[in-house]
DNA sequence: TCTCTAACGTTCGAGCCTGAACGATCAAAC
DNA sequence: GTTTGATCGTTCAGGCTCGAACGTTAGAGA
């Protein structure tokens, strides 16, 4: 059913000079292409959208983020957007200097830091948030509704698999 | 066909925030899956295969082309990646300080500079790819064997679809 | 009370990543 | 020949990214 005759020149190069060697192709045609995608997705929007706004793609996630979950707490940042402690501190810090947003302490628990969204970063971010959204809309209209349904489904599945944890990963 | 009752916890509630404004969210759902899985796929890669080798993911990628296209030029390689040239000059600067690859200028156009592996870069990527191949089958093995291959068609109608754009950079 | 342990956010060093500016080089036009 | 314009790779400043080390805080147990 799938079409397969769609193969770009890189990825014919790439077969040819694995094929002596025990590689699942097709597990490498899906991350090759996955990493292209994710890669061309966010260069597309940083340049054509965020730019402008001085804004990385990193900054506006979290912007979003803090957004959508209102006053959040910095380990919950880190983990819906799989990215450190450490990153999170940088980029809050950023946006902190911009006054897109504000730190302050829990004063349920102390070791927290509660992170919420200024006036100014909420303006910012319904104001941008549509336009990025016209430019995932571009990526996506290469594809039917269809298939948009299903790239999605295909995608949390491989989401669900990756979340399973350190528990010893037995491969026989 | 499809089926759509496994919107994760994060995905329904960024709709219900959204659901007042005018959004396309399977655009946003595709967008957003995308990100997290090439995000997940990328780091887990990086801590169970790359990190004892002490590779980054651009690093091995950058060792898979040149070992995949022979002696290459820079431009090559920034092309091949997406990602600029500056970036490439420093990661080929890393790896010749590691000695697995060198560095000349070419004989022929006396800008370019041609970019090959060592005996020892040679060993190492022929050593860790069949590892990183094996990441790769463990992220595709959420999906069956038709799955994998619609996924990977349908990234390749969008990469297609993103390669749009040559340039336009305007350097004054 | 007083530890012990675990979790939090921050800092640090180092690598990745970019656009802009730059010198070197080439090719084409004159 | 000389000029002009484009392209190459490098450097720089600044942001993103991580793991490791750190001080702080909370909670459980003696």
């Amino acid at each position: 059913m799938p079409v397969h005759d769609d193969f770009s020149r890189a990825e014919i190069d790439v077969m040819r000079r694995v094929s002596g060697l025990p590689i699942d192709e097709l597990a490498l045609a899906v991350a090759s292409n996955l990493n292209r995608a994710a890669q061309g997705f966010r260069a597309k929007l940083e340049r054509e959208v965020l730019r402008e706004h001085d804004l990385s793609f990193a900054s506006f996630s979290t912007l979003f983020i803090v957004w959508i979950w209102g006053p959040i707490e910095t380990r919950e940042i880190a983990k819906s957007q799989a990215i450190s402690k450490a990153t999170v501190t940088s980029l809050v810090s950023n946006l902190e200097k911009r006054e897109l947003l504000t730190r302050r302490g829990s004063e349920i628990d102390r070791r927290l830091v509660i992170v919420e969204l200024t006036e100014s970063g909420k303006r910012l971010i319904e104001w941008v948030f549509p336009k990025f959204n016209q430019g995932e809309i571009e990526m996506a209209s290469s594809l039917t509704i269809a298939e948009q349904e299903t790239l999605a489904h295909l995608l949390r599945k491989v989401n669900a698999g990756l979340k399973l944890e350190p528990e010893e990963v037995v491969n026989v």
